[in-house]
DNA sequence: GCATTAACCACAG
DNA sequence: CTGTGGTTAATGC
């Protein structure tokens, strides 16, 4: 099976492989290979050799670094999103970590192509800075607010993002453990665990397990804003 | 001092 | 793996 057919008519392309045109778009087929990840499989890791750009079609994954204790989430990213830019364009090695949180499916874009795009193709490199610097200062926010929230407002925080940006609903089920929730907002599985139940037992979410239903966005908004 | 916050520990289901 | 209770260190009033 040839690739370049699935570049052309991919229902996936990103904004920047929007604006590639055909013969870029067969070259990208021709130097691209798709693949399949489970739940839990790792999907690029951290002092790895890297030499491909990573595209998420499909799926949830976490990005993770391994820190001076200990593993640490960095971020969770929903497909279609490019995955490795930072850590393939300027590194030998790749610097972080990528975990599959569901079944995933990805593109593994060859280094030497991707940067001919960009370097040739200047509408395709503006959308890439464009995706780079959106990610920047969401990172800068995101930064600031796990230093200077309370772990309440951190909670909330997390809830509204698996709402607004994850699943685009206000009921879903976390795809992490407790312990993981705990990690990704930097703190533990126990505190979590508290601080759920009481949203709980405040209606201001059902929980069921990992199942979360919003009850009253605005007085989670304001936990969130108010840390 | 006294209260609050959140981590750490331990144990049970 | 998860929830809960007790303990404790740090910080604030």
């Amino acid at each position: 099976m040839t690739n370049f057919q699935a570049c052309i008519t991919c229902p996936f392309k990103s904004t920047a492989a929007k604006t590639l045109n055909e013969d870029e778009l067969y070259a990208l087929g021709d130097n691209c290979a798709q693949a399949s990840f489970k739940k839990g499989n790792t999907i690029f890791k951290q002092g790895i050799f890297s030499s491909n750009i990573v595209y998420l079609k499909e799926g949830i994954v976490q990005l993770h670094i391994d820190g001076p204790t200990s593993e640490q989430i960095i971020k969770i990213s929903k497909g279609p999103t490019y995955l490795g830019i930072p850590t393939t364009l300027d590194e030998k090695y790749n610097r972080y970590s990528a975990t599959a949180l569901t079944e995933v499916y990805a593109c593994f874009i060859n280094i030497d192509t991707f940067k001919t795009f960009v370097q040739e193709n200047g509408q395709f490199a503006y959308e890439i800075i464009l995706d780079l610097c959106k990610n920047e200062v969401n990172l800068f926010n995101k930064c600031v607010n796990r230093v200077q929230k309370h772990i309440r407002g951190r909670v909330a925080e997390a809830i509204l993002f698996f709402a607004h940006e994850i699943y685009n609903a206000d009921s879903f089920a976390i795809p992490l453990t407790r312990s993981e929730f705990g990690n990704f907002v930097a703190s533990t599985r126990e505190t979590v665990s508290r601080i759920l139940t009481e949203l709980h037992t405040e209606k201001i979410i059902a929980l069921h397990g990992k199942h979360i239903d919003i009850l009253d966005n605005k007085r989670l908004a304001l936990i969130s804003r108010s840390g």
